[in-house]
RNA sequence: GCGCCUGUAGCUCAGGGGAUAGAGCAACGGACUUCUAAUCCGUUGGCCGCAGGUUCGAUUCCUGCCAGGCGCACCA
C-alpha cells in the first residue's frame, strides 16, 4: 500500500474562504491503520498552511460540505491533526474482489498494464570459470521473481544469462584444467598464476580422463594417432565454439581444455538453476559477439557518432559527454579490447533485438560500471533510462551464529549448489526475497533449515497446507465443492473474514507496485500478511459447520485465499505444499 | 582521497513528509472434545547512528559528521 492516488476535486463547495484555486489535487492514500478509514487525505493540512488556519477547522468545513449521497462512502470523519478519513461500505466491493479472484483463478493478480511492451531481465551471468556462489543465488531469486512480476503485469519478458566465454580468464581456466589433467597422470604441472585452483577442476580432469583417456597428453591424440582419427569431441547444449574441433592437434590442445571446461561449467550452471526453478530464455555467448564482429561494429558506430578518440595509443570512449567521471578505454595500447568494449556491443545487441527496457542485475563490485554503461548506450543513441541497473548486495552466510569464512583464492567457498542441497529451494528463494536487493543480507543457514515456527517460509507454506486440508476434510464429509453461482457470499461478515478478503483484494495492486518499483521483496511481505490473515480467520471461523450456506461461502473464501496465496508463491518460485 | 550501499526493538529486517514507527524471531503469560497448535491471543521491549537545516509537521527530504560493508585499473 502506501499507494497514493491524486484525484481532481472541483470545488463546488465553499472553499472561497480559503482563497484557493477552483481545482486542486487531493492526495488520497490508504492508511496503514484500518481505524483510519479505507482512504484518507491530508488536504486540509495542506490548505491550512496556505490559509494560515487551523487544520482541523479546515477539515471540518470540508467534511460539512461533502455530499456522500449515492456514493459508496459510508462515513467521513476528521481525525488526528486534520486528516479526513473516508469509510467505505466495504463489504460490497470486498465481495466483488473475492468473486473476481474465484473467477480468474490462476490468472488472478495479473493485469495488462505493460500492454506487451518488451523488457529483458539479465541476471546472474556468472563467469563460466567455476561453480556459482551464494550471491548468484540471491541475484537469481531477485531476477527471476522480478521477471515473473513484470510478466504478470502484461510485459513481454525475456530472461537472459550472459556467458563471458571469451578473454583471458577462459584461457586461464583451460590451462588450469590442463594442469589438473597432467597431474592425474603424475606429470608435474602447476596451476597458472591467477588461475583456478578449486577442487572442481580436479574432478573435471578425472571425468575428462574417463571420457578421453590419455588422448590429450602432449604428443597424443593427433590425426591418426590412435586409430580414432576423430579424437575427442564435446557434446552439450552450449555451442559457443561451433563444432569445428573434431580432432586435437598439438596447437589446439589449449583451446580444447578451455572449451571443455566452459561447456561443462555452463552445463552445471544450467542444472543448478533448473533445481532452483530458474529458466532462461536466452544463454548469450560473449564469444559469439566477437565472432560476428559486433565489437568492431559497435566501436565503429560510436566513432561515427563522435564519441571515440585515440590517445596514447589507446582507443577511448568519451563517456564524460554523458556524465561519467572520466573517459574510458575501449582498446588498450596492446591492441586488446577492455572488458567494456564487448559489453557495450552486448548492450547494443540487446537494444537491436527490440527491447524497450533492459534491466541488468549486477553485483556490488560493478556499481562503478553503471555510469559508463549508461553513457555508452546514450552515445549509441538510446535513452538513458532504457537501461536500468539493479545492484544486489553481498550475502554473508551465518552458521552457528558466526559468519562463514570463504576464500576464493584458496578455492574455498560455499557454492549455490551446496546451499540448495542444505536448505532447499523454497527456503533459499524466500530468504533471498525477504530483503531489499540493495541491502546487505545475512543468510542464517541454521534458521533456513529449521522446520519450525522460527522459519518464516514455513509460516506461509503452512497456510497453504491448511487450505488443502480443509478441502480434503470437506471431501471426506461429502460436502460438495461450492460454486460461485448462487453462493451467499454476503454471509461473510466477521472481522477476520473481511480482513482476509481485503488481503485477497490487494493482490493485483501489490504485484503491479512491486514490479514497477523493481522491488520483488515486497511479495514475501505480502505472502506473510496474507498467510497471517488466513491463520487468524482459520482460528476464529469454523469453515465446515452446520449451516450449509455459510459453509459454502466460507469454502469459497478459503478457495480465494488459496488462489491468492498460490499465485503469490508461484511468483516467488516457492512451492505451495498441500500437506506438511 | 573519491564513489556506491547500509545504520530503525535483544536479534534479523520492513516502512516512509504526517495520526500511537511495524513484522518475524527471542523473553514472559494464555488458548486444542471440533477443518493440521508448524497456529492464534496478550504482555514486555524504540534518543529510527549523531548534529544542524528545510517544513505547520522530519524517523522519512537536504548538508555535515560517526560507524560498518563494498568498489576505485589500458583486470575480467
Amino acid at each position: 500500500m502506501g499507494s497514493r492516488t491524486h484525484y481532481r476535486a472541483d470545488s463546488r463547495t465553499h472553499y472561497d474562504d480559503y482563497d484557493i484555486d477552483a481545482e486542486l489535487d487531493v492526495p488520497l492514500e490508504v492508511p496503514k491503520d484500518p481505524a483510519h478509514g479505507d482512504f484518507a487525505t491530508n488536504i486540509a493540512m495542506v490548505l491550512a498552511s496556505r490559509a494560515k488556519k487551523n487544520p482541523r477547522a479546515v477539515a471540518s468545513t470540508i467534511v460539512e460540505n461533502i455530499d456522500t449521497k449515492g456514493t459508496y462512502i459510508k462515513r467521513v470523519e476528521v481525525a488526528g491533526p486534520g486528516f479526513i478519513n473516508f469509510f467505505l461500505d466495504n463489504k460490497a466491493w470486498l465481495l466483488e474482489a473475492l468473486s473476481r479472484a474465484l473467477r480468474e483463478g490462476e490468472q488472478y493478480g495479473r493485469t495488462s498494464y505493460g500492454r506487451g511492451r518488451r523488457v529483458q531481465v539479465e541476471f546472474i551471468s556468472a563467469n563460466p570459470t567455476g561453480p556459482m556462489v551464494v550471491v548468484q543465488a540471491r541475484a537469481g531469486a531477485v531476477g527471476d521473481t522480478l521477471a515473473n512480476l513484470l510478466d504478470a503485469c502484461g510485459f513481454s519478458v525475456e530472461r537472459e544469462f550472459y556467458i563471458n566465454d571469451a578473454g583471458n580468464q577462459v584461457d586461464l581456466l583451460g590451462r588450469s584444467l590442463e594442469a589438473r589433467y597432467l597431474q592425474e597422470f603424475g606429470i608435474e604441472a602447476e596451476i597458472p598464476e591467477g588461475g583456478y585452483p578449486g577442487e572442481y577442476l580436479v574432478e573435471m580432469a578425472r571425468d575428462l580422463i574417463r571420457e578421453k583417456g590419455d588422448a590429450l597428453l602432449p604428443g597424443r591424440g593427433g590425426r591418426g594417432g590412435r586409430g580414432d582419427h576423430r579424437g575427442p569431441t564435446v557434446r552439450s547444449g552450449y555451442s559457443g565454439w561451433g563444432d569445428d574441433d573434431s580432432y586435437v592437434p598439438e596447437s589446439w590442445r589449449h583451446r580444447f581444455f578451455a572449451r571443455y571446461a566452459v561447456e561443462k561449467i555452463v552445463e552445471s550452471h544450467k542444472k543448478v538453476l533448473a533445481d532452483y526453478g530458474v529458466h532462461f530464455d536466452v544463454w548469450f555467448s560473449e564469444k559469439s559477439l566477437h565472432d560476428a564482429g559486433a565489437v568492431e561494429e559497435t566501436i565503429e558506430a560510436l566513432r561515427e557518432r563522435g564519441y571515440v578518440y585515440e590517445n596514447e595509443g589507446a582507443l577511448w570512449l568519451r563517456s564524460t559527454a554523458f556524465g561519467d567521471d572520466k573517459d574510458r578505454v575501449l582498446k588498450k595500447q596492446d591492441g586488446e579490447y577492455t572488458y567494456l568494449a564487448p559489453d557495450i556491443a552486448y548492450h547494443r545487441n540487446k537494444f537491436e533485438r527490440g527491447f524497450e527496457t533492459v534491466i541488468d542485475i549486477w553485483g556490488p563490485d560493478h556499481h562503478g560500471y553503471i555510469a559508463r554503461m549508461k553513457a555508452a548506450i546514450q552515445a549509441l543513441g538510446y535513452p538513458e533510462n532504457a537501461l536500468e541497473v539493479l545492484i544486489v548486495q553481498l550475502v554473508r552466510l551465518i552458521r552457528g551464529g558466526e559468519a562463514v569464512r570463504m576464500s576464493k583464492r584458496a578455492g574455498e567457498f560455499v557454492t549455490m549448489s551446496d546451499l540448495l542441497t542444505e536448505v532447499g529451494k523454497d527456503a533459499a528463494r524466500f530468504f533471498f526475497l525477504m530483503r531489499a536487493p540493495e541491502s546487505h543480507l545475512d543468510f542464517d543457514i541454521d534458521l533456513a533449515k529449521l522446520q519450525t515456527q522460527e522459519n518464516p517460509v514455513f509460516y506461509v507454506q503452512y497456510a497453504s497446507a491448511r487450505i488443502a486440508s480443509i478441502f480434503r476434510q470437506a471431501a471426506e464429509e461429502g460436502i460438495p465443492k461450492p460454486s460461485l453461482e448462487g453462493a451467499r457470499l454476503d454471509l461473510l461478515g466477521e472481522e477476520s473474514e473481511l480482513l482476509l478478503m481485503r488481503k485477497i483484494a490487494d493482490l493485483p495492486e501489490e504485484i503491479l507496485g512491486a514490479a514497477l518499483a523493481r522491488e520483488p521483496h515486497r511479495m514475501t511481505k505480502y505472502a506473510t500478511e496474507l498467510a497471517s490473515a488466513f491463520h487468524v480467520f482459520y482460528t476464529q471461523c469454523r469453515v465446515l459447520g452446520n449451516d450449509p450456506e455459510l459453509t459454502a461461502a466460507r469454502l469459497l473464501l478459503v478457495e480465494g485465499a488459496g488462489i491468492a496465496l498460490r499465485n503469490t508463491l508461484r511468483l516467488l518460485g516457492v512451492s505451495a505444499p498441500e500437506r506438511m
